[in-house]
DNA sequence: GCGACAG
DNA sequence: ATCTTGTCGC
């Protein structure tokens, strides 16, 4: 994979060491409909502040989707912003802040990709391994893959196919709003992951977990800086 | 060879 | 992600 002109030209040694560690992340990845009894939904998100990351979690009940819980940990980023990497760079604080939340999640909703990765290890799968704990991607753009554009009516959806492989789906989860990118992440199928992002999106284009997540990490921004 | 590129 | 102005609609 190349990478964007107005971003820098990644050290070839890095993404080449990286790139080995994605594909032993990747074999434990497990793909299945999701054993739970889903009773706890959490999302997370994260922001920047200069040379540190600001990493949230909320948890929310479900199917009530209120808030129950949320926090954040802000540390140093220690690896620069690769297209294909997004995990190396925001998931160890991500895994901070999850340590601190009183009460397990059943299922975790990221802002990224799932499988709809290029090597199918987004930063939401990666994360799943990484805690062992079912997980599922919520992306506001593509980052792999060809799809048609979904109606324009809320519920509409549209699959997104990479090399003949099924990766995830295209959802519209508002009336006339860019649709979302939803895949699965770790311990979780896509027939799942797609009735869940419809499920939980109210009067918003995000999922209500990614959504608070969102929010939640401008707040503690604005409490942090 | 020419684009495209999560956050 | 972040920077950054005005503008449209509920």
């Amino acid at each position: 994979m190349a990478w964007p002109p107005h971003l820098p030209p990644p050290d070839p040694q890095l993404v080449r060491t990286l790139t080995e560690q994605q594909e032993k992340l990747r074999q434990q990845v497990v793909l299945q409909k999701p054993d739970f009894d889903l009773k706890l939904l959490a999302g997370c998100d994260s922001s920047f502040i200069g040379e540190n990351i600001l990493s949230v979690f909320v948890v929310l009940t479900y199917p009530e989707l209120e808030l129950v819980e949320k926090v954040w940990h802000y540390g140093p980023v220690e690896m620069p912003y690769i297209p294909g990497f997004l995990a190396f760079r925001e998931a160890p604080n991500l895994v901070q802040a999850y340590g601190k939340l009183e009460r397990t999640p059943d299922l975790i909703m990221v802002d990224g990709h799932g499988i709809a990765h290029p090597r199918r290890l987004g930063i939401a799968s990666q994360l799943g391994v990484l805690l062992n704990k079912p997980t599922m991607g919520v992306a506001k753009k593509v980052l792999t893959g060809k799809f048609e554009e979904p109606a324009s009516v809320k519920g509409s959806i549209t699959p997104l196919t990479h090399r003949q492989e099924h990766i995830g789906n295209v959802i519209r989860t508002k009336d006339k709003v860019k649709p979302v990118f939803v895949s699965p992440g770790h311990l979780m199928d896509l027939e799942t992951t797609t009735a869940l992002a419809l499920q939980t999106s109210l009067k918003h284009k995000l999922p209500e977990p990614t959504r608070l997540a969102d929010h939640y990490a401008e707040v503690f921004k604005a409490e942090v800086g």
